[in-house]
DNA sequence: TAATATACTGTGCTTATGTTCACTTGTCAA
DNA sequence: TTGACAAGTGAACATAAGCACAGTATATTA
């Protein structure tokens, strides 16, 4: 039941989110208020009483401060508030399900926003030391992050089939040429519209554990 | 200045990090008073007074539920956020001070626990590119964990004068020998009870934003 | 065109919460 | 054995903060 929210309410929600996130702990009507302009706290009440009856927060009645934020307001478990993503770790691919589809989840990597901002950027591990000069190595973890376009050198995350691979995307006609960063391999080449390839994501992070 | 917290400190302090973690605010002095049955909300008071002195908490005077965890706090024991820890950032380091003093923070990096599981953990921006080959580039986060010994070939945060650096680590008698990953740099080598000079921690992990 | 929802103002009230002060008790180090 | 510190009790007090109720205005929907 994810009833839509007014411009106002989602203001008022960020308001909250923001101070728990600056201060560790929600707004009093009477801070929101000053915040908003508004002269009442009932002005507030009205909203709270909205925010909660839609789902987005729980209050404890009569407490100071009594808020909680649900997962509705994208408080996942708390994370959100203290500027983390969690990323979902994609593991072995299955044939033709998207690549965020849960068959292929793999648990949850927490990333501090610095990392991601956007919605949709997933996680895989590397296998292979074919980008080992572009600082990318077997094993560690890369941040994909889809897009509507790729240009020429952007390195990505392919999916071939079942597997995923990262390399350099250079679109030559309708063919595609995957660069590996090390000496040691050769490119692949691939059908642009073939059903088993596609471009997952370019790759806008890595994290590896020593 | 981390002065040590009393056994009763401690628990007040675990309290009211549970019940931030449980409910998402502070909880009240009457709350905390009657978990611990205390009968008076002056006892509890004089605690969260200790607790502030010591740095563990700031308070918000005559705020309700105005208590606001300190690094310090989080950095005891696990953290607030199931599976995460922040990691403090070292910036430029002022002379003379421990690596994790104030002067030296620039802000906290959250990162999941599957990279740290240790307390004492830092980050820091790695600057140039001398340690291209170990796939560490210039503008990469690492994250250091101070140990009690460090082994040959390791790879540390090296603190000589104010400037951290990044390098393999060769003990050679009663110097040390700190060698980069680019053939383009040549190595430096120090005294090893220098005053000027430190081994910070060992490299446990690199993350790269692209 | 009546009903409903949003978005308030203004006032008064209740209570949840933090503060202050005086005093007690036990422990531990100088 | 004095003094400092920790850890309280108890009561009075001030105020921060939530609630209730009576209105007003506007927009949207049935």
């Amino acid at each position: 039941m994810t009833i839509g929210l007014t411009n106002r309410q989602r203001a008022v929600l960020d308001f909250i989110k923001d101070e728990i996130v600056r201060r560790g702990y929600p707004p009093s009507f009477r801070e929101i208020a000053s915040n908003f302009g508004i002269k009442s706290t009932n002005g507030v009440k009205v909203h709270l009483d909205a925010l909660e009856k839609k789902g987005y927060i729980n209050r404890d009645p009569g407490l100071a401060r009594g808020i909680e934020l649900t997962p509705l307001a994208g408080a996942e478990d708390a994370s959100i508030i203290r500027n983390i993503r969690k990323v979902p770790i994609v593991g072995r691919i299955a044939a033709g399900v998207p690549i965020l589809a849960e068959e292929n989840l793999d648990g949850y990597l927490a990333v501090d926003t610095t990392f991601v901002q956007a919605d949709g950027v997933f996680a895989l591990v590397v296998t292979g030391d074919s980008m080992k000069d572009a600082g990318i190595f077997h094993g560690d973890y890369v941040l994909g992050k889809p897009a509507s376009q790729y240009f020429p050198g952007d390195i990505v995350a392919a999916i071939i089939g079942d597997e995923a691979t990262v390399k350099r995307y250079y679109p030559e006609g309708d063919r595609v040429r995957l660069e590996p960063a090390n000496p040691a391999f050769g490119p692949i080449i691939v059908e642009k519209d073939l059903d088993d390839f596609r471009v997952a994501g370019k790759i806008v992070a890595v994290m590896r554990k020593m």
